[in-house]
RNA sequence: GGGAGAGUGUCCCGAGCGGCAAAGGGGGCGGACUGUAAAUCCGCUGGCUUAGCCUUCGUAGGUUCGAGUCCUACCUCUCCCA
């Protein structure tokens, strides 16, 4: 049983998102008692959001099924800053033209699962761009309002900016003032839309926090902040890269069916916090499914891949990869939604080399790793190892249904199809 | 402005007495074992028309039979002093 009273933060709270919270009680009783709106950073380094940002999107959209309202905030104007917290490195700074299109990408994103516009007046959700207030500040008077309200001895003990000192690491000014600006935008957003409470992964804490402090000097406002924990695979790697590079929410950049597979190879020891964190699901309907021992729990992760997917690319797009999957991998048949890749009729008349045809599959971005795939036992053609890197294709290798299946280990196919 | 140091295989970290396609990790990929899991073990991890050829160590020159390695200039970054 939850200690919380309003269903806002139960809900959370029950599905682990809940890492800290400032102070708990007072934002329980708020919550409780009214409708609050909350925000959530999102920077726009990327033309997509990839599953890293699940986490975030998912909080708010319970935050809007129990009755609040969620913005979502566009760091359209720190993305040109950088933030320091938790990266080594300085990040690339992005032009003006990169921000605002990958602006566009990620709204998409969003729609699916918030409510924009549902009619329901003051619940609706947000999409905030912090660049609105700002790319207009006025240096001098940025200074004289906000800037007198931090201390520097303060911020140099932060985590994030220690880190970088401790580690003879430069940590330009630049990115010093990331802080400040997040915590101006908590604010900002508490002036213009009455938000009280800032989410975000428990990395941002400190950046939170300041927000709360600097509302409070300027305007006497009450502010909250809510965190979650930083999700890692029971492994320890992080989340939601794979050899293919991140996966992204975007369906041209990362298919539904290789969404569904992301989410079908989960861990075993991730796939009750997964299903808690990344579906709707009943938490009863959760509970039986974690309880799945040894190779029935493939069963649940199944589901959790196609609760997954239909989350973001549509309950049908979703069963499909699931038939797809279930054909390929239980029946071993050809299924006819699996990726493929065209290539001219005419090479199979003089033979098409398998090295060719891998590296026309995305196995390979040269034929010299074509050819290790084929001297590790890792390329198969109809199913058959491939163990002569010379080998043509030809039109005997056509199945019945007019393809040729390429196969890159147990989990990676393709079907070839002449043109 | 003065002084010290660094830039290596386009994923990252990182060795490299003038003979180097360049040690070692991490990560990734493939194989075995499995349950499309984890762990473990093995292999691979510049390009090509592959007995060979071509292109790589911040950039441009130079010394040398031969340069990642030595010299010069330049670029970028870090640290210290002012």
């Amino acid at each position: 049983m939850s200690k919380y009273k309003s269903a806002f933060l139960r809900v959370l709270d029950e599905r682990g998102f809940i890492n800290q919270i400032s102070e708990p009680e007072a934002l329980d009783e708020l919550a409780n008692n009214s409708c609050i709106t909350a925000y959530i950073g999102f920077d726009c380094t990327a033309a997509s959001l990839h599953v890293g940002s699940l986490l975030p999107i998912m909080m708010l959209h319970w935050m809007q099924q129990t009755g609040h309202r969620p913005i979502a905030l566009m760091g359209g104007g720190t993305t040109r800053v950088g933030d320091p917290s938790g990266k080594d490195e300085s990040r690339r700074i992005l032009t003006e033209d990169d921000i605002n299109s990958n602006l566009r990408g990620i709204r998409a994103i969003f729609s699916k699962f918030l409510t924009f516009d549902g009619g329901t007046a003051g619940k609706d959700a947000i999409m905030a761009n912090n660049a609105d207030w700002l790319n207009s500040l006025n240096y001098i008077d940025f200074l004289r309002d906000v800037g007198k309200h931090f201390s520097v001895n303060r911020m140099l003990s932060m985590d994030s900016v220690k880190m970088r000192i401790d580690r003879q690491q430069e940590l330009s000014f630049l990115e010093f003032n990331y802080m400040i600006l997040q915590a101006y935008d908590f604010v900002e957003l508490n002036k213009r839309t009455g938000c009280v409470l800032q989410m975000g992964g428990s990395d941002q804490w400190g950046n939170i926090v300041s927000g709360i402090d600097l509302g409070r000097r300027m305007n006497g406002a009450q502010l909250f902040a809510l965190t979650s924990p930083l999700i890692t695979t029971s492994s320890g790697a992080k989340m939601g890269k794979t050899a293919a590079g991140a996966v992204w929410l975007d369906a041209t950049m990362v298919s539904p069916y290789e969404y569904w597979q992301f989410w079908r190879n989960t861990e075993d020891g991730d796939v009750e916090r997964f299903l808690k964190y990344f579906t709707v699901m009943p938490l009863a309907e959760i509970a039986r499914l974690a309880a799945l021992k040894g190779q029935e729990i493939n069963e649940a992760k199944k589901i959790l891949a196609t609760e997954a997917t239909a989350l973001v690319h549509g309950r049908e797009a979703a069963q499909q990869a699931e038939e797809t999957a279930r054909k390929t991998f239980e029946e071993g048949a050809l299924a006819e939604q699996l990726p493929t890749a065209e290539f001219p009729r005419d090479n199979l008349e003089v033979g098409y080399g398998v090295l060719a045809a891998a590296v026309k599959a995305g196995f390979a971005f040269s034929t010299g790793e074509a050819r290790r795939h084929i001297q590790g036992g890792g390329l198969k053609v109809n199913d058959t190892t491939v163990t002569d890197e010379k080998m043509k294709l030809t039109l005997s290798d056509l199945t019945p249904e007019g393809v040729i299946k390429l196969s890159l280990g147990r989990k990676r196919h393709v079907l070839m199809k002449p043109v």
